[in-house]
DNA sequence: ATTATATAGTTGTATATACAACTATATAGT
DNA sequence: ACTATATAGTTGTATATACAACTATATAAT
């Protein structure tokens, strides 16, 4: 089995870890009875820790541009995740908030994710793996500079 | 700007990094007139460094499903970077290879995918990177095994 | 040799993602 | 108040990705 130098730049290796981790979550969501994907999941996980916000705000924390929150949305509304309703103040806001049912079915999705974090690090060095995180963020900063118009 | 406890995941850094990444590498090849994404550019890179292959080799390499690599190596084939030719000792394979247009073009490629390289791991400790990509290296295998049907 | 099984690649379908163009509402400038 | 500009969200379009079902070729079993 023969690999490439080019893959194992750090672009290449956040990646294809980012692409695992997902299908790990996926599957074992899936193995669960649970039908909700890793990115669904993020989507309600902010929901979770702040409460009811705007699609914007989703997008800001998540760091997705506003028609992919928009689709993502869409799709947990269409699985009767979250409902919507106007805002007061602006009537262009739509506040999004998670249904019962989601927040039920979150429980076992936190468990799952975490056992797949878990994992993921089995073997691993835990001061290793926070030093790899703060780097990340540090990667993650520079790029965001260089990315903003 | 409120993050959340969620985003400081593993499997999220690697997502979001992974996403910036590609976002700055295809924005400076539009800025260079060169009409490639970051993915694209991935397929190339491997096709330069180990010469003509079968669609299956470029899966196994960039760890990617088949149809995935139909998909994009259709792309490039339309795009003039790549032809094909059947394999004479079995019939199903499709041997891509570059054309010399791609080849050309690659050089300015390296260029730019080595300046995102830099620029993203600006201010940040050489040798807690090393540290960082052989963490990533680890969970990699972990998450392949724990995929592994 | 004939049949059964395996493999290489394609296509259908679904989600994720970004950018650009659009609609509707809000805010600023005068 | 009226007009210009900005913002929230949607939709069109394109690529990336995976899984499932399919076609065509190759290999194994008998």
């Amino acid at each position: 089995m023969f690999r490439d130098k080019h893959t194992h730049s750090l672009g290449y290796q956040t990646g294809l870890a980012s692409r695992l981790f997902n299908q790990l979550l996926t599957k074992r969501f899936n193995d669960a009875g649970i039908h909700m994907t890793a990115e669904q999941w993020g989507v309600i996980q902010v929901l979770l820790n702040h409460g009811a916000m705007t699609q914007g705000q989703l997008g800001e924390i998540l760091y997705l541009e506003k028609s992919t929150i928009s689709r993502s949305v869409s799709g947990l509304e269409k699985r009767g995740w979250v409902t919507w309703q106007k805002s007061a103040e602006d009537g262009r806001q739509k506040l999004t908030s998670l249904t019962p049912e989601a927040i039920n079915v979150a429980k076992q999705c936190a468990e799952i994710a975490q056992s797949v974090l878990t994992d993921a690090q089995a073997g691993l060095d835990p001061a290793a793996i926070s030093t790899s995180l703060a780097q990340l963020a540090g990667v993650i900063n520079n790029l965001r500079e260089l990315i903003q118009p």
